[in-house]
Formats: structure tokens, C-alpha cells, sequence
DNA sequence: CGGCGCATCGTACTCAAGGACAGGGAGACG
DNA sequence: CGTCTCCCTGTCCTTGAGTACGATGCGCCG
């Protein structure tokens, strides 16, 4: 048998006679509670449901991930609680119901070692990560800035020194400062490290 | 046939040859530009090498998306790229030379509907959000500092000059610029904007 | 054409920041 | 007791930042 024991970790029997035909594809054995699982185990596909679960802090989980490829199936999933199984050491986060097809698809992938977490997790991550990665793309603090101004602000609230931007910007250290003192009035700022916090939403 | 057809797109002979053992798995049809793609696909695996492939932020991507599952194949995958391909309509992201096993089962994913990204970028962009999405606790920074320090450098970090710190601490504006001597020398950073930045997990 | 916004540059000044250098007092520990 | 760390304070000095006067050139618009 090349296929590694799959622990099916669930208290309720209906879930477990749903999941009890993935047996066609990995030999299965049953586990009641979360501290019941086999030593020896290397792929668990475990219910959210399990009444005996730690928190999602808890450091016993990844302890488990340093052997273990889990697969956290929730029967309500929801963004914070995927992000929380992935990062407590889960391999995999789907829906506790979802077809045998899919959960076969998503055990077959944790088993090569990969992660996998549903399309609308995935997809709500990459717009998260959008957001976050483009701080140039201004949402309110650059109102009434002109276009030479805002660059001029991105660049003193990530750190730059007023030569620094003069020369990346190809002007003079004076023109800098003008402009500068144009972002200061304008935003109501004093200087550039409250010109920092509001440009990165702190303040 | 259950399965679709599968788009090979790529100019490269030798990348083609070694993805054509896709062929048992997938009805296969060869494409050796990105404007060829036939027209009924509903599965492709591009090569990012392709000759006229469009930039990632070209409007032809997500047209094509619409009917057309891609998964991007690239020979020096990368983060940007990778994040670039999934927003551009991708539904697959993943090395061009990894192993038929891999590649059948991303394709599998993908085309069950599902999104497709490695591990390792999975894991940054896990990262990323973890970061974007608590500011206020910022639990490394603080490392190696005594408690002083670690209040003054708040403060500081707040946009509170050396005078309102020594006011709101009840000690000496020396003392002060003292203890942010100290701070600045222990997180290696030279002004107290770049303390800031660090504090609040910018940069 | 004249006014206006924008970008650019000059000099001079004030001031907070930060470093260099030097020290005192309180508590912990072997 | 000696040593160590932490907290506190002092003076002197250099420098970047920000402001206060100023100025020119360009494009747009009524």
C-alpha cells in the first residue's frame, strides 16, 4: 500500500459514515477525540466539531504539524477560522460536507505536501495581499495633494531623508522640502513622522 | 471523455515533449503562441516563456479567464509573478518543470474550479496577511529592550518629541534622548521615524 | 493677455534630534 | 565588597528638518 493510514478524527457517526468511503483510497481508522489520534499517524482529516478541539493558539497544534498533515473540516467555514487551521499547522482547510470527490482532491494534495485551501479563502488572502502590497495605491490621506506632492509624501513616510528623495526624484533637496511643507499644511501634520503614521493608518 | 481538452502552450520543444505525457490523462492539443489558443479550450497550462504572452495587467487576460481555465507555468517561479498570474485569472500557478505528478494533480484542481498555488507561496501570502491584519500587536520589536526603553520607544514611535515623553515620563529630556539612543542602537535603525516604521510593522 | 496652479530653485534662519563624552545612585548577585 | 545593569542627568556639538522671506518658467483657461 502506498498510501499513508488516514486518521478520520470526527465524533459524529454520520460524518464518519460519509467519510468512511475515502477508505476505497487510503486505509482508514476512526478517531473519537482529539487526543485519541494514532501515534503513528501521518494524514488526518479532522472535524472542527471535535468536542475535545483546542483552541486554534493552541501550541499542541503545531507540535502535531511537525508529523502530521492535517486537514481541518469545518461544517460552517469562515475566512478566520481557515487562516486560524492554516496557521496552527494545518495542511488543508475545507467544508466538513463537501463532495468525496473534493475532499479526495484535497487529501491527495496534502499528501504530496502541499497546501490547500478553498478558492474563496485563497481568493479573499490575494485581495488582502493586494491591499497590503500596494501602498502607492492611495485611499484618503492623499486628497488634495497634487501628483508631485504624494510622491514626494510616499517617499518621507517610508523613511527617506528629504536628500534622498531629491535625488531619486531627480530635483533639489529644496524643492523637496517645498513640496513637503505644501503635504504638511495641506494634511495638517507637523512633521514627517506624523505624516508616516498617517499615511500608514496609524493616527 | 469525461475529461476536457488541455491547451500545451508553449514555444519550447523540449518543455512540449515532456508535457505531452499529459496526454494520458487529458485529450492534449498543442499551441505555440498565446494568440493561437483555440477558441473552445476550457484548460490550459501556459508557459510564462511564451513569446507573445501579454503583460500580467493586460486586459486579454481576465477576457480569456472568463471561459478559459490557465494554469501559468513558469520556469523561475516568483512571488510577484505568481500573485501577478493569480490576478490576472490564472487559476493555477506553478513550476514548468515540475514533476507530471505535480502538474496532473494542479491541473486536476484547477479544473474542478479550484485555485492553485504552491505551498510556498501560500505560506507568504499566509504571512502577509498575518501582518497586515494585526497592527496594534507588534510583539517582536520589543525584543532586547528594557522596559524604559520600551515605553520611551513607544512614545516615540508615536510621534511624540523627546519633550513629551520627558513630560508625560516625569524625567529629563536627556534622559530620554538617552534611553532612544539606546533603542535605536539595539534594533540597529538611525532615527526615530525608522523606529516607527519598525514598530508598527512597516518595512 | 492676465490670472492661476504647479513645479522648480535660492538664501537664511531657528530648532529639535541625535551623538560624543562624562558622570551619580539604586538594586542584584557572587 | 566588587561588579554589573538599569535609570537618571549634565554639557558640547553637528546636522537634518522645517519655515520664512523670496524667485522663475510653464501650461491652462476665461
Amino acid at each position: 500500500m502506498t498510501h499513508p493510514l488516514l486518521v478520520l478524527a470526527t465524533h459524529d457517526d454520520h460524518l464518519a459514515r460519509r467519510w468512511h468511503a475515502l477508505g476505497e483510497r487510503w486505509p482508514i481508522v476512526r478517531a473519537n477525540r482529539f487526543d485519541a489520534l494514532p501515534a503513528g499517524a501521518r494524514l488526518a482529516l479532522i472535524d472542527a466539531a471535535l468536542p475535545d478541539l483546542p483552541a486554534l493558539g493552541d501550541p499542541r497544534w503545531p507540535r502535531l504539524a511537525a508529523g502530521l498533515r492535517m486537514v481541518f473540516a469545518s461544517s460552517r467555514p469562515n475566512d478566520a477560522e481557515g487562516l486560524g487551521a492554516i496557521e496552527a499547522g494545518c495542511s488543508g482547510y475545507c467544508h466538513a460536507f463537501a463532495s468525496l470527490e473534493q475532499l479526495t482532491q484535497v487529501l491527495d494534495v496534502v499528501e504530496s505536501g502541499e497546501l490547500w485551501v478553498g478558492r474563496a479563502i485563497l481568493n479573499r488572502l490575494l485581495r488582502a495581499v493586494d491591499h497590503a502590497s500596494k501602498p502607492p495605491a492611495a485611499p484618503g490621506w492623499a486628497a488634495g495633494l497634487t501628483e508631485r506632492e504624494q510622491e514626494v509624501a510616499q517617499r518621507a513616510a517610508l523613511g527617506e531623508s528629504n536628500a534622498d528623495i531629491a535625488t531619486a526624484l531627480d530635483i533639489t533637496e529644496r524643492t523637496v522640502k517645498s513640496h513637503l511643507s505644501a503635504v504638511f499644511e495641506k494634511m495638517g501634520v507637523a512633521d514627517r513622522l506624523q505624516l508616516a503614521l498617517r499615511v500608514h493608518g496609524i493616527k
